[in-house]
DNA sequence: ATGAAAGCGCTAACAG
DNA sequence: CTGTTAGCGCTTTCAT
């Protein structure tokens, strides 16, 4: 593998004239440009990314930080950011975090002060505002995803989780269904109080009273979701209508409740959260709170890029809505009573 | 943010001996050992990975190429190799080759020379030969995941795909079916010929006819699975059984017999592939291959870090089994006829 | 057990 | 437009 001196010699240029037609090729003339362009392409140099980092202190990569890498919805945002960062040349470390709160500002050190990554995204970041102004103050360009920014000068591409959730209950409210239910995911992430957060102001502005039996938590997970289906036929009664945390659970509520020969959506109207893909495949087809990550994936990088390649630019807060996917398990179009 | 230097200093010892406690702990006094760290984490000093990259050419990171970072199956991959680079103190490089060879082949460079990482793990990869033989004499080590090896002194870890679909159209071939059909996924992948080769196999050796128009390629998605069935739907026939070559797809099609009131399996009975987690809460549930991505990892990952740690080692190659999950839509249990 | 200094490959002054 | 060179932060001989 040749080094830039090897090139040098080859053409007969000094290193300084390489290390410009690499860098800015506009500085140097057009015949040497091409004739140093060809002998990289020849000896099929590629710069060391080391040196060229220690030089600038810079990496051309970007940290990404996931909660969880199985869970389809980060990885389509993930996909979002990776596609942008190939397009600027960048490449993209993965962590997980696993949801653990450790494990992120362990992950973060390593990659700001020793890999010295040009920019940070963080999805649903289980950091505290104290940790969040610390990593600020490192000077390396973050961007929230998924979370509401709570503090200051900072990017963040905020997914409206609760509105999305209030808005399903509402659908529910206005389809007449009076006793109401929640499975949320067990987890101290911020996303899930904030979907469970909508759920109670929809109800709250009806003044319906929330039986505490139809409130359960588990896992973000299908044997979440199987779990707490059963917990809730254990009980005398069940709600008129079901909205879960997560699709993925949803469904295994639909089918514990098919397997006991409840009718979805005539005896239990259920919402999922997610739209994940094979929610409309199921039977009856499942209504959905559905948010656009990709999208979320494609904006927070570019926001990062933005801050990166323009320091100093202000800092934006991007809201993102749900959409609720209404097809058949939230018994849409039943007579009002 | 501290350097070496500066952590040299304010100890009062050399910017030697810090990168000997860093390093080589053992070869400083005990004594001095726990004041330099005490003073490391004081200052908060984390070494610079640019700057160690360069002086011993290793970056503590692995490049991981993936064909497409939406399909569950490779997450599930990821997932595994993630886990055992965090292990081993290694970040991993996300790439998402999209199938594209070109797309590979430029990343790889830019990985291999430009970012110097230690290791790469192919996952289902593209190459040819002459490229994967290029690609060793560079001399990192690779680990080929999914994929036989086809070269020498490589490490691979191999799913035999075409034993899956094999043992699946057997499956069905005992369950007295003599007519069967295949949906395949509309790709260059490696991975795509051997799951129909397995099939065809098992055909063969039955002296079963295949009649083409059972045949279907399609994308390897929900909406490929959709388009395959309504294909055939237009025949006049259908087959007995079919065998679809990944779970959404399966999903898909099943859904859409199911809504043109094709009874699954007692009209015709369906096998899918790679036991997307959803499969087995449709009704009929769905009987799938599966085959064990997140071990796939693991072992990829492992046997990459025993060539980094030890170059020199003999390759190895792995042969990792997939296992038919028999469920209810293959109609299993059924009187043979 | 510790220190001094060379060198990893590259970039950006600075000088011509 | 091009060349010379210091220096980025670290590891590792080579001394002591």
């Amino acid at each position: 593998m040749p080094n830039i001196r090897e090139v040098a010699k080859a053409s007969g240029y000094s290193v300084a004239t390489i290390s410009r037609v690499i860098n800015h090729p506009n500085s140097v003339s057009p015949d040497t440009r091409e004739k140093v362009f060809k002998i990289m392409r020849d000896m099929e140099y590629t710069p060391n990314t080391h040196a060229r980092g220690l030089a600038l202190d810079k990496s051309n990569s970007i940290a990404l930080i996931l909660p969880d890498v199985l869970d389809m919805s980060y990885i389509k945002i993930a996909r979002g950011i990776e596609e942008i960062a190939h397009q600027k040349g960048y490449f993209v470390f993965l962590c997980n975090s696993e949801n653990n709160h450790e494990r992120e500002l362990e992950n973060l050190d390593m990659l700001v002060k020793g890999r010295r990554v040009d920019g940070i995204i963080l999805v649903n970041s289980l950091l505290s505002d104290d940790e969040l102004y610390s990593l600020q103050k490192e000077k390396v360009p973050i961007v929230l995803a998924g979370r509401k920014r709570q503090i200051e000068n900072t990017n963040a591409v905020y997914i409206d989780y609760a509105r999305g959730s209030y808005n399903a209950a509402k659908h529910f409210i206005s389809l007449g269904y009076r006793s109401l239910g929640f499975i949320s995911n067990k987890s101290t992430a911020f996303e899930d109080e904030e979907k469970f957060s909508g759920f109670v102001q929809a109800i709250n502005e009806h003044s319906i009273s929330i039986n505490e039996n139809f409130i359960i938590e588990d896992e973000k997970s299908i044997r979440g979701g199987t779990r707490a289906a059963k917990k809730l036929l254990m009980g005398k009664s069940l709600p008129e209508a079901l909205l879960v945390s997560c699709d993925p659970a949803a469904l295994a509520v639909l089918k514990c409740l098919n397997e006991n020969e409840i009718k979805v959506p005539e005896q239990i109207a259920i919402i999922g959260f997610d739209n994940v893909d094979i929610s409309e495949l199921v039977s009856p087809r499942l209504t959905t709170i559905a948010f656009p990550a990709h999208k979320l994936g494609l904006l927070s990088a570019r926001l990062l890029f933005d801050d990166i390649d323009n320091r100093g630019y202000e800092s934006q807060e991007i809201f993102l809505q749900t959409a609720l996917n209404i097809r058949e398990s939230c018994g849409h179009g039943r007579t009002k009573y």
